[in-house]
DNA sequence: TGTACATCAGTGAACGCGCGTTCACTGATGTAC
DNA sequence: TGTACATCAGTGAACGCGCGTTCACTGATGTAC
């Protein structure tokens, strides 16, 4: 059992090594009060309870740092989210279970989301953009499960998956309301439940012609100059 | 035509005063690359060609800057937004001409757009709440709107209004889409649209009972804890 | 198994710089009488 | 109409402080032979 690289999380039961005290301090800071990209490199140090210059040792700049959480939040969030859906059997209640096993895990990780949310639109391109990607895969993952399991027949799998992008955004972004509101988390969850049989119900109506759909829907789009 | 307090625009042609120049320094900043709260103040003087220390004759603090400049972007937004919406006279083409107008507006104010959303989710909680009234406010106009015009007919007062937050936050999030991407404009267009369409189409069959809707709208929420 | 060397996380001191904020001042405009 | 005073936006110098970053160093662990 020699010890090698020891990249990642930590070997044995050994604490945590410098890297990762940055990381969670770095979350922490951010959660509580900051966008990642204005935390300072000595601040990071004093939470961190490591030298302040120790941060270079790991990170060349505070924007790699910020993408090297965004990687691990990626992580952190996909793996159970898929785990998550799979337990999922009766096809019927998919919506509100799966919001309802989403907002549970929120409770359980905050700061993840809190930060995740904040830089979804914060000032750094790169850290939107990885962010963005992750939403992404969990759009994918989702919009596959809804073809398996044929929670929305009839919806050809383009307009599927630009659907399951929308819900998980919408649903990213409840978890911060839901964080931030623990006396009204049940209209919360009703609400984002809602928003989503509505979508999906309009989606399939539409597409399969019904009458109530065409009223709205057939205009002419007009391109943008 | 003596002058008085003259707070507010200016008066007669004289050019914006420091106040006004330090408003519009401040958004110029933040849409660049920061946060509202992360502006300096000297930073901010030299952006409006002021003495750096002339901010304290006109704000306390930057969360007084930013709450300022909010207000100002709220009455920004919310009078075109109205005026706008009275223009659409067929309500059959009325998502997409909304849409494309809220697109064309931030077109020619994309800071006011790129700064909002960034703030909606940013640090300061007095100025994300300043944000989301503001949204709110421009969400009851649209669902007032809806009800006037029977865009919806058959939904609810609280459902519409429910949805028509929805739809706003949601054109709010696609304007930095569409300022961030010209060459997908039309597309980014088409699916804003597409998606309001089924939102609301949804929302109808669902309050009609169609059978469709049955399927995936009738379970029981439970609470969570 | 031992020894010599390389690697690497972490330290503590030191640097120069830009920052927020205060102060006393100026000059223009508004107000009282 | 004139004069004396008050108000207020803007200035320039100065302060002390915390910041990012560099440097030379240490001590523990891994690697070659």
């Amino acid at each position: 059992m020699s010890k090698h690289k020891d990249i990642g999380p930590q070997d044995e039961a050994a604490g945590p090594t410098g890297r990762e005290k940055l990381l969670s301090a770095a979350l922490k800071l951010a959660a509580k009060s900051r966008n990642l990209s204005t935390i300072g490199v000595r601040e990071l140090g004093r939470e961190a309870g490591l030298n302040p210059n120790t941060f270079y040792r790991h990170f060349t700049d505070l924007d790699d740092l910020s993408m090297a959480l965004i990687d691990q939040l990626g992580k952190e969030l996909r793996v159970p989210l898929q785990a998550l859906r799979r337990s999922i059997v009766s096809r019927e209640e998919n919506a509100v279970r799966t919001v309802e096993l989403v907002f549970d895990f929120a409770k359980d990780h905050p700061d993840v989301f809190i930060v995740g949310v904040r830089e979804l639109y914060g000032a750094s391109p790169r850290v939107r953009e990885a962010l963005r990607r992750t939403i992404g895969e969990v759009a994918g993952d989702l919009a596959e499960d809804m073809r398996v399991m044929q929670i929305t027949p009839g919806l050809d799998d383009k307009t599927a998956r630009e659907l399951a992008e929308v819900v998980a955004v919408q649903t990213f972004h409840s978890t911060l309301d839901y964080l931030e509101h623990p006396d009204q988390r049940s209209e919360i969850l009703r609400r984002v439940v809602q928003f989503i049989n509505a979508l999906f119900v309009g989606a399939m109506a539409i597409q399969a012609g019904l009458p109530l759909a065409t009223m709205v829907s057939t205009q002419k789009l007009k391109k943008p100059d």
